[in-house]
DNA sequence: CTTGTTACTATGAATTTCATAGCAATATGG
DNA sequence: CCATATTGCTATGAAATTCATAGTAACAAG
């Protein structure tokens, strides 16, 4: 008799399980990335996360819902549109930014290189993978980076475009 | 013909998408969040995340063969374990702390109230719910952080775990 | 009037999740 | 001893989700 009963996540008072019901999701932090990364096409993310049609969609209209995205128009006839970020979808950096940390740190053989460079404008140096850059020790703000890919990683991107591209 | 080839994300040089392989899941973050309240048997993981003891089981079989977990024996006849967070498994901490900043920001309505307040011990004071202390402004760091639940939160999870004592 | 582009939707098989039940090994109380 | 309680799971089958693959709708370009 293992059982739960009322396994309302939403209701408790717990941020991270409330968090979790929006963002607890794999498909979901991909898209989230593509979209702070200026990919906004559905074709883009698609191609760069590697999800089905489905997939995208699905988490699109969630985050939409959920008030992380909004649709913008860009072309009617079709009609068109390109996907933003709110400003509570925004308010989600720091949380890929501690992630990618995480990720680069302990996700990851040494030898297999940083994916990005972020450069802090305010100091003009390099921000590190930590809440404060590394330069000036300034908690680091969304505005104030400027990513980079390195080669090796703009690469891979373009090679998943071109894959994606290929097969339609 | 929408189609994508070799999704293998394991293989990216993306931190983010390494990372989400690893805890890209509601269960899993949810299991660690317990980890980190210092909930460590079995019984306290699933009757405060409200998992079914399948979904612990291979959480905490994952998590363990990702190595962010390690068993303890606590009692041998009947065999008995305990979950404790290896380094890699501490080392997620900031990510959870952002999580939870952004889901008491975005995803609760302000008369809720908060779950949780950390006094950052360096400084004595509250640390708030940034990467760095709100007082002293200091990196804060897990070790340098005490949590203290509020009452309400408090309440919450007496009453899930009478609730799931209730069951059995 | 054929081919290309973009953003999806449709379909069915495979996998995962969920709710519920049950069990094994031992401790505890009478 | 014997019944009941405790702890940490495993078993089972229905329901939901995911995945790969294919196809469509609405136009644009040549």
């Amino acid at each position: 008799m293992a059982k739960i009963k009322d396994n309302k996540t939403d209701q408790t008072l717990c941020p991270v399980a409330r968090a979790e019901t929006v963002v607890g999701d794999r498909w979901t932090v991909l898209v989230l990335r593509e979209l702070f990364a200026r990919s906004h096409r559905f074709e883009e993310i698609q191609a760069q996360t590697g999800g089905t049609p489905q997939m995208i969609t699905a988490r699109l209209k969630k985050l939409e819902a959920d008030g992380l995205v909004t649709r913008r128009i860009y072309n009617k006839h079709p009609l068109r549109h390109e996907y933003h970020l709110t400003e509570k979808g925004e308010a989600f950096f720091p949380v890929l930014m501690a992630l990618r940390a995480w990720g680069e740190a302990w996700c990851k053989s040494p030898k297999e290189g940083r994916a990005m460079t972020y450069t802090h404008v305010v100091c003009g140096k390099p921000a590190g993978l930590g809440p404060v850059c590394e330069s000036c020790g300034e908690p680091v703000r969304r505005a104030d980076m400027v990513g980079e890919r390195l080669p090796k990683y703009q690469k891979e991107r373009d090679a998943r475009w071109e894959a994606f591209k290929a097969t339609r």
